[in-house]
DNA sequence: CCGGCCATGTGTACGATTTACACACATTAC
DNA sequence: GTAATGTGTGTAAATCGTACACATGGCCGG
């Protein structure tokens, strides 16, 4: 494919690349869209014609994230063997906010739920929160299908209240030996489930 | 005192209070410096005088965050029975959290970390923490310091991970009356320690 | 009482940002 | 070949952070 052609050819996907990779050294707040277009070599407005807003190119970007996490505690659970699977999970968890603590910001922020929410990313959301459960599941079968969400959701808790607090430095005061694991807080948590 | 004087006489406390209430229906992200000044009804330039920068300010605001949190923590410890302790805790940790979520926001953003931190700031922070160690050590006498630290992290981040995926509306999916309460999550973490 | 000092607020200005609108170009269908 | 449509460009207005020079007025020594 020519390199100086007048249409780009996969602009909306090369945004959604762009504005993750420059999230990866980038507060949220202080990204922009021109930056984005910047980096994909394109004008200022370009993206207009495939994002109505800068908050659907966001909303598109965390689908995304949502759809990586999802398979991220996928193949954690796959991966490992039965009785290690969510402290694997919670170490994954961990390990993604820590690689990509903007895009989580983006993902979680309030700045996509305020308003019209971007099609796909409810769904994404949806499908990890769903793949968390029938882990959390696989491991210890609930009585009820309400135990069940409780126990997910509870888990989830833990493990992205540690993971976000520890991203942005929240336990910057105390030495790194005195916190305890990932896997350590998500068996603690679990060998007595919600 | 006359109402349409030069001089405003308090303006970094108006500026603090000011940027609190817009961060009642604001994202923090939406905020700007200008509406923060128009509101206290001063030219957009004065902020400067007080605050060096942006940032600053938000730091400052943070600060005053963490002293409400850590007031809040310490009343709902002194005001309930040492067995129910944490669990009042961790309500009135999730009512902070929900009733100003942008305020929260701007605490853990990694905009006041990144840079030059606030003097006050980690004070404020450091304050909370060990008012909410000290609770935990309270009602659970730990074998060791660095197990009471570990404790409280994980208090810490049960809480702050229900609270704020539960206020950026993280668990929207789900019907209200499957979630667990704040006390829930909390006395069943304790019951095992970290 | 008075004149000056200096902390504090104002006005103006610049570059960057989001975003609306009109226009230009290329690709595809006929 | 040409019209239609999708896609990128250019220009422009509103807002923001912030630097600079200037205005103001409360507090000081006399």
């Amino acid at each position: 494919m020519p390199e100086n052609r007048y249409h780009h050819g996969n602009l909306r996907a090369a945004l959604i690349d762009a504005t993750r990779r420059l999230l990866l050294d980038r507060d949220p707040e202080s990204l922009s869209l021109r930056q984005a277009a910047r980096e994909v070599g394109v004008s200022a407005n370009a993206p207009y014609r495939h994002f109505e807003d800068k908050d659907a190119l966001l909303g598109a970007v965390a689908a995304e994230g949502f759809r990586v996490l999802m398979e991220l505690i996928r193949d954690s659970a796959n991966g490992t063997e039965t009785s290690k699977r969510l402290e694997a999970i919670g170490v994954a968890y961990c390990q993604f906010v820590a690689r990509e603590p903007g895009l989580v910001r983006v993902m979680f922020g309030p700045r996509l739920r305020a308003a019209k929410r971007h099609p796909g990313l409810d769904e994404a959301e949806r499908g990890a929160f769903a793949e968390l459960a029938a882990a959390v599941d696989a491991v210890e079968p609930s009585t009820s299908p309400e135990d069940g969400i409780r126990n997910a959701v509870g888990l989830w808790s833990v493990m992205h209240g540690y993971a976000t607090l520890r991203a942005d430095g929240a336990f910057g005061f105390l030495d790194a030996w005195m916190l305890p694991s990932a896997a350590d807080l998500v068996s603690y948590f679990r060998r007595v489930g919600v």
